[in-house]
DNA sequence: TTGTAGGCGTTATCAA
DNA sequence: TTGATAACGCCTACAA
């Protein structure tokens, strides 16, 4: 007898190859379409039974919701767009990570942007990003221009800066005063006696923030700097090693030296060790960051903590809360503070 | 006179709040709808005056495409979504960093997806993640199991592995051989008459192929396997400097030590320099990964050169080839070198 | 508690 | 070269 065709169709058949959608599920359960999307969205609001039978439809066809569908339907993406100028510094890296699981946790997923240090890329990425129609925006040090805050206005979403600074750019913020932690540097350094100070840093704004902190409060107490080297982001241990010499020069009888990076100061500190500098006697370190490399140098190295994991997890928290509707303070200023180890 | 409303409706005018949609752009230029989408994504086919005049009138308008929208009806979604244990470690950041940055060159976009060192999470991420329709998806150093495996195969698009290894797990692959290297490095340190042999290393699935590697080359040379310790990844600097002692303990006449990464190494360094050990008279060391530290250690550290961007790169090309239809090879093998500084 | 109808904003398909 | 029409797969709103 020749195959026939089956005459009462099978309610899970479908052409091979189509995907799984919430119809077939339907089907296959012997319900509606919106009964099977409510028992993956809102499953109290079913009978224990229906729930069951839809739940083991889904689960025997494999299906998987298309959530790109359900977002246009809902207009809520249950994505978050998050910029960085890169995650090859463990500072960002960090704080993208918490982020990143935290919101995973509420169920959003991340997409990432990579903004590099140049504005006008920055600038084009946010526009495309946004026709993602994220639900809100994570921004990890960026600068933006007129026209980007202009589009983010227009997009009506909350947008959460960290790593962020004293004057607002964004919707909400999480950081801290860059110029403030230059100020209570110097201070350290000044309270611990030394009078000549030098530079180390990336050129970055954030870094020159801090530096100008540092330079006016050096200034305001009767210190002198003496020596300053500059470098385009990001810093590397190897800058650091090249820095020793010329700070070593221009700091003759001593002195202390602020690094925008622990990896700077840890280069120094790798150098000093090599040529047998004395470190804090012949030269005072102060870094920036408290990496885990810092913690780990011998001498272990005197620097500002921030955690960028922390911060990172904080914004998740405001995200989700303002996403849920729930209050939050335009701004939260984490703690920064200064680690004294044995480089000062 | 009282004002009135306009009898000739602009046709810019929309009811405020409400963001721009194609068809108001196609309104402002007097064209149809789908001509706007032309405009944006086949600009060639259209005259160059209405071209202009779409053109301008998105300006104008500031439209930005609902990309959800025109993923759902184009069944490409321009997005890959890229699953990484973590991005703390330098070598998969690298890595992804250098992959985002050329897919978003070939305008794509990336959903990060964190998987940990977890293997049911991992699991749970990929089914959802896939719901968003990725166009791709590149999977780092990730282990499927059976069920992910099959989710994967048919949601039919094209899947990069990177970080790999000899035994294929997915549709395409670029990497290298694990074992091969603990191998190489065994080989290497035989050959400069090292006999006594130590481990540290995180106890993650790729470090364990390359440790069998290593150990079978070692004991078929006539080595002798004297200390191992495993710990659980991510590794540290201060993990390193614990390790000395036990080591030196374990191998008071000297030899070498395999590190699973360089960071462990460092911390070997580190703690070497501060308790007088000679380096490599002492203890010889042999890292991986090539981190700018141990390049930027005094003594410099011998280690494997594995290039995580280089990866993510290929990574990128295979997967825009492989999208635009253009055959490509299955595997890719990275050259991975053992760089012999001053720690052999 | 469950279902029906309609629309989310774009692009594929076919026609002019 | 341009346009009309009909999906894409799901969810909101309302009704039963």
């Amino acid at each position: 007898m020749p195959p026939k065709a089956s005459t009462t169709p099978d309610p899970e058949a479908r052409p091979p190859g189509r995907t799984v959608r919430i119809t077939d599920v339907a089907a296959a359960a012997g319900v509606s379409a919106i009964t099977v999307s409510r028992a993956l969205n809102t499953p109290d609001r079913l009978t224990k039974a229906t729930l069951r039978r839809v739940l083991s439809a889904v689960d025997r066809l494999g299906y998987v919701p298309n959530l790109m569908a359900g977002a246009l339907a809902s207009r809520r993406s249950r994505m978050i767009v998050a910029i960085v100028p890169t995650i090859a510094t463990p500072m960002y890296a960090d704080a993208l990570q918490a982020f990143t699981n935290a919101m995973s946790q509420a169920g959003y997923h991340v997409v990432l942007g990579l903004g590099g240090f140049d504005r006008r890329e920055e600038e084009q990425l946010i526009i495309t990003l946004l026709g993602r129609q994220p639900d809100g925006l994570l921004l990890v040090g960026s600068a933006q221009s007129a026209e980007a805050k202009k589009r983010l206005a227009e997009a009506g979403i909350p947008t959460v800066e960290i790593w962020g600074d004293a004057s607002p750019r964004a919707d909400l913020q999480v950081g801290f005063s860059h110029a403030g932690v230059g100020e209570a540097v110097a201070n350290h350094l000044c309270d611990r006696g030394y009078r000549s100070f030098g530079i180390v840093s990336s050129d970055d704004i954030r870094a020159m923030e801090r530096l100008d902190g540092f330079r006016r409060t050096v200034e305001r107490r009767g210190g002198r700097l003496a020596v300053q080297r500059l470098m385009a982001p990001p810093s590397t241990i190897m800058e650091g090693r090249r820095s020793l010499a010329p700070l070593l020069r221009a700091l003759p009888e001593g002195g202390a030296v602020f690094c925008s990076s622990d990896l700077l100061a840890a280069g120094l500190l790798i150098e000093a060790g090599a040529s047998g500098v004395a470190i804090p006697a012949e030269l005072a370190i102060c870094g920036f960051g408290d990496l885990e490399i810092g913690q780990a140098m011998k001498p272990a190295l005197t620097t500002v903590s921030v955690d960028g994991a922390e911060m990172g997890q904080l914004a998740a928290r405001c995200m989700t809360d303002r996403l849920a509707g729930n209050p939050i303070p335009r701004r939260i200023i984490v703690p920064v503070e200064i680690i004294q180890r044995e480089t000062t």
